[in-house]
DNA sequence: TTCACTGCAAAACGTTTGCAAACAG
DNA sequence: CTGTTTGCAAACGTTTTGCAGTGAA
């Protein structure tokens, strides 16, 4: 989705604010740094709202929401499947664009008997920055 | 590690209550689970002393911790590379054991410039019961 | 008029920290 | 003695909730 495409949604001017930033954003913005810039856009929004706008825009599938670790989530404007990079040192998040071989996918659904949704993987390591110093 | 190969650590009290619960369990306990079952095996010991001994523990090398979503972290007695299988309904937790080809670590270090140290997937779904039922 | 949404404050949750007392080498 | 570890309470950061007030259909 396109930035100039969000009025056609039909949401609140709250919920049209956060998803502005989201589209926005070339990062993965934690919901305090949404909080942020969405307040600097619509001086009246409050953090309940950010978060409230932020789960439904979640649910709608207009944005995802990444976990990693036990500190604040972030939200990516990317909702398909996809995986991602995390950099051991500085906490760098970077996305990444692979298929996943069906062959990993299957033997680990036969392994764990569980019924397969999606399969995402984590690379650890140092982001380029990081492992030049 | 065995259980009966604890004593040999030369660790304080508390810390061995901890390593022994999370050793002899065979679930992925949460901290605050950890705690309960070392305080009925040692009562006196606190809430601030079972995370600083799992910080310690872990940073030793002996248990590990795994952290999905922003829930509880989780700790585990399997500190080498494995993989795990979450149930998208009831939130059960199981290790998969299973070697990644080592293609997919290149690729994904390759697309993102990061110098890898490990890669570990997770397989989204539902788990036997969750998808009997 | 109805129903969903907002804003605020307070609470909940997992985790960490400051500090004095207890302990081990 | 000295440095580490403990236990307690209080603080922290993130997220959710209760509730009265607002706003749109």
């Amino acid at each position: 989705m396109k930035v100039g495409e969000i009025k056609e949604l039909g949401l609140t001017r709250q919920r049209e604010t956060v998803l502005d930033v989201i589209l926005s954003s070339h990062e993965h913005l934690t919901a305090n740094e949404v909080f942020a810039e969405a307040k600097s856009k619509l001086p009246t929004i409050s953090f309940a709202t950010v978060y409230n706008s932020l789960r439904f825009l979640k649910d709608a599938g207009h944005i995802a929401e990444i976990q990693f670790g036990n500190g604040a989530s972030r939200f990516d404007k990317c909702t398909h499947r996809h995986d991602h990079a995390l950099c051991t040192s500085c906490g760098k998040l970077v996305d990444i664009e692979m298929e996943i071989p069906a062959d990993i996918v299957k033997r680990a659904a036969k392994y764990s008997n569980f019924q397969p949704e999606t399969l995402e993987f984590t690379l650890r390591g140092l982001c380029p920055q990081c492992s030049s110093n």
